[in-house]
DNA sequence: CTGAAAGCGCTAACAC
DNA sequence: GTGTTAGCGCTTTCAG
């Protein structure tokens, strides 16, 4: 192993020069950095995790993940994915932590300093974590918004606005009755915050727009999606337009309605709350509100980043949905 | 923080004594032990990285995992998951790499001490990381087969008799005409070793009983999967089996069947290598072979602390293939 | 069975 | 602008 000392031996000087050229924490000549730049490379010279920790940086972010039923793998995934692009651009590698693990992880993380930071996903409107995080002092930022996101950095969709902006999308196309096809019960149960925001704008936009609206929430797969479709039409037969935040239940509705005879704008206008990629190879193009999973994930890692370095970072960052039409959502009676 | 030290005092006993009671690396009494253990609890220590580094174990195993195209995401997540779970269960934790850093990724792990070990998925016949594995002696397993695995540690599904397995199945049920329907073609392009495998056992398992067989690569989508259910028919008319390896396409291509006025399985068996999951809940519940990505995840991990612990490991382990009849095959004309 | 003491590779306070 | 030195928290000799 080729320690900062052999690199110090090669250049001609101290260790601890070779130290401060390294971190740009004290002004080097241009000439010695060169120097050490230069047996840096030919040695191939990287820090030892351990020498470095006791300057109290191991250069890792932890990324806590859900790993259960209700969530849909793809956007984890994609939290996963940029998260860990976006700390290889700031020179960070990620540790990765499953929810289950839960307040244990942190804790661990945090007492152990193999993290110097933690992002969280899938945060409830009480979670069970945020005592820990506001207690120690390790620096986080929060996918998601809980109740009380004071004293917190988070970054999420602005999903109380997505829920207008879909209603408010219907509204345009002349459609009066609306429904909500949501996430599977548990969600609900456990105050997934983001699952609730939806259901608020959607609420809200409906009444301020006087739509008859219903919601439901709604399990995967055929079945299911063939259940709901049946009780919203035997509740509201009036029902042109539906809102569907549900990831894989986006085909299996579509095939729903369809087997009910209800063509797709034809008779129904549906819009979806989920990943672009998602809404637009379905069976028929949906029109959508994308939630992008890699920018949240990308932010999140920058807030943190800004955070480490001492700088000060906004609360709470939701960022403005937008609505992409396709196929799916047409002026009603058309 | 807590240190050795604080616990060294408590327990009224020197800060080796503490190191060797919790690593066992020498015989401790129990009085000492005990009271050490008491200590621990009672100032909640933890062992800091940094200092822990210094003994050469950091207690990271580094987990690297691919993201681009043709390779199905819920697989990889299914390995991710596992992997941590069971990395925790050894009392490790995970650092995820994206395979796009390649190389670099491994040698910044291997050098820089981050990590222990790592295992590497998505292994090509050619995998330009393996000479890098050889080179440093970093501990490493391999989920998947690479074309010289000799003094490599690898685990896989038997993707070799899996194809097989599947053309047996039909086979026994009378099914004379067979087609492969595979991978997205940059897969076999990149001559990703599990892809071949299944190929090759396919189509030596349908010489063998004296099949009339083909073979088509096939990408993702509705489009893709219709085109080659009519292609494969124009092929080969007397086609009335079907094996299909690549999971998003499994309820495509059960729809393009359908399409052509084919039932499943009244005309046409269709038997696929998948999760599980996948072709349990698919449209029609197929008949399949299952990847079982969470075994293999767990199994790497225990081979990777077998191997950290300097015990001997098996060079390669090939889990033999099982499957499950499904309502997707039955015997050929009935 | 236990302690004292010497490092490990690195950073940072303290010189010059 | 650079070198010397004193740690950091832990493990591991070396000595009883």
């Amino acid at each position: 192993m080729v320690t900062i000392t052999d690199v110090a031996r090669r250049a001609g000087v101290s260790p601890s020069t070779v130290s401060y050229a390294l971190s740009g924490k004290r002004p080097i000549s241009d000439a010695t950095r060169l120097r050490v730049q230069a047996a840096v490379r030919e040695l191939g010279y990287r820090a030892d995790v351990g020498g470095r920790a006791r300057g109290h940086r191991s250069g890792v972010l932890a990324l806590a993940v859900p790993m259960r039923s209700g969530i849909h793998v793809p956007v984890v995934t994609q939290f996963a994915v940029s998260v860990v692009t976006a700390a290889r651009a700031h020179d960070h590698d990620v540790l990765l932590l499953t929810q289950e693990e839960g307040e244990e992880g942190i804790g661990r993380v945090a007492e152990t300093g193999l993290a110097d930071g933690v992002i969280l996903t899938d945060v409830q409107l009480q979670d069970s974590r945020l005592p820990l995080l506001r207690s120690r002092s390790l620096p986080s930022v929060l996918i998601g918004l809980p109740a009380e996101p004071e004293g917190l950095t988070c970054v999420d969709l602005d999903f109380r606005a997505a829920g207008e902006l879909c209603v408010e999308h219907l509204a345009r196309l002349g459609h009066r009755t609306v429904a909500l096809v949501g996430s599977p019960p548990e969600v609900y149960v456990r105050r997934t915050a983001f699952a609730r925001r939806l259901v608020d704008g959607f609420t809200s936009a409906a009444d301020r727009h006087r739509l008859t609206s219903t919601v439901h929430p709604c399990g995967t797969g055929a079945d299911a999606a063939r259940a709901v479709a049946e009780r919203l039409l035997r509740e509201l037969p009036a029902l042109t337009g539906v809102v569907v935040h549900n990831e894989p239940l986006v085909d299996p509705l579509l095939d729903a309605f369809e087997h009910l005879g209800l063509r797709v704008p034809g008779d129904v206008s549906l819009v979806a709350v989920c990943p672009a990629p998602v809404a637009a190879t379905a069976r028929t193009p949906v029109t959508s509100v994308a939630v992008p999973s890699a920018e949240l994930g990308t932010r999140a890692v920058r807030l943190l980043i800004r955070k480490l370095s001492g700088a000060p970072v906004p609360g709470t960052t939701l960022l403005p949905p937008r609505l992409t039409q396709r196929a799916s959502t047409a002026p009603r009676g058309v």
